[in-house]
DNA sequence: GTACGAAAGGTCAGTAATGGTCAGAGCATC
DNA sequence: GATGCTCTGACCATTACTGACCTTTCGTAC
């Protein structure tokens, strides 16, 4: 339990508890020279420590200039709703399955019925069933991405 | 944001924010001269950064008396954000459109850093580049969904 | 009004400087 | 020895920036 990855991974915790906003810039090739690695294990880092599933979002930019932005969202990390979401969306999914799911995270309290409505409706957005297996893929993604959206910014306080 | 094009980027918007219409007149080789760098990074930082799709408009003349106007749209106060997004996003967009509009919504400040890289991180997650056509779907599906989601969600307070 | 030179901006291919991806080797744990 | 996590190197994609060359416009001489 001391391997680089996770050195790495303390290093940009400490540095995103550090500043004021929640989020801290890095250039790859630089953390890469600071600890000593290939510059693509920084990438194995941000891939597999700060996903969307812990809480981080990343967004970079190449060429010149380039970047890599590590925001850190509001929710805990381990909380049973984020499992619950990481566990019931795969890359397809039908739409029963993702109303039930809607469902089961507003029983649980982690959902008001405001927000399980807006998750709802944009799910269901422009679904027209001509192409059920389009259809499949489009759900799961925006499943996820407007599930934690509101999962990991109701819990900020 | 390092490079010398995202400086001349801040300098340009500065300029514009300046004037009480939403327009200014500059020389390519003023410009230029100022930031010490080849006229035509000017004409690259033009292309890249006030395009249309990201809500600007530019306007040149050669010759003697030369200049370059840079209109900016979107300041009309019934152009708002839910206006924007319907229209420019249609049955398909590829990536480079998709970002650029999440970079202008963001501009307006119609979009938080946090709320722009989420959407981006939703938009662009699960690109792998095998089935274009299909992605170019989805991601204008994705996009349109956790957009108007996004956007409503911070408006309903 | 034509010709020409000077003074703009436009275009594009090429180079450099980033970050991304992925197969596979290494290593630890069970 | 099977499984899963770490880590790397080779190769790819994207962005920044420049220089050589082109086009347009104006002013002036004739």
């Amino acid at each position: 339990m001391a391997s680089l990855s996770d050195y790495i991974e303390s290093y940009l915790k400490l540095l995103l508890s550090s500043v004021p906003d929640d989020w801290v810039e890095i250039r790859r090739r630089d953390l890469a020279e600071r600890f000593r690695c290939a510059p693509s294990q920084i990438s194995y880092v941000l891939t597999t420590r700060f996903n969307i599933e812990r809480g981080y979002v990343v967004e970079s930019r190449r060429g010149g200039g380039g970047y890599i932005r590590i925001f850190r969202l509001g929710a805990a990390p381990e909380s049973d709703a984020l499992e619950i979401v990481r566990g019931a969306v795969g890359d397809s999914i039908d739409r029963k399955a993702a109303d039930d799911l809607i469902a089961r995270l507003a029983e649980l309290g982690a959902l008001s019925a405001h927000d399980a409505a807006f998750v709802r409706a944009a799910v269901l957005e422009g679904d027209d069933g001509r192409q059920p297996e389009l259809e499949r893929i489009v759900r799961a993604r925006v499943l996820r991405a407007t599930l934690l959206f509101v999962l990991t910014q109701s819990t900020t306080e």
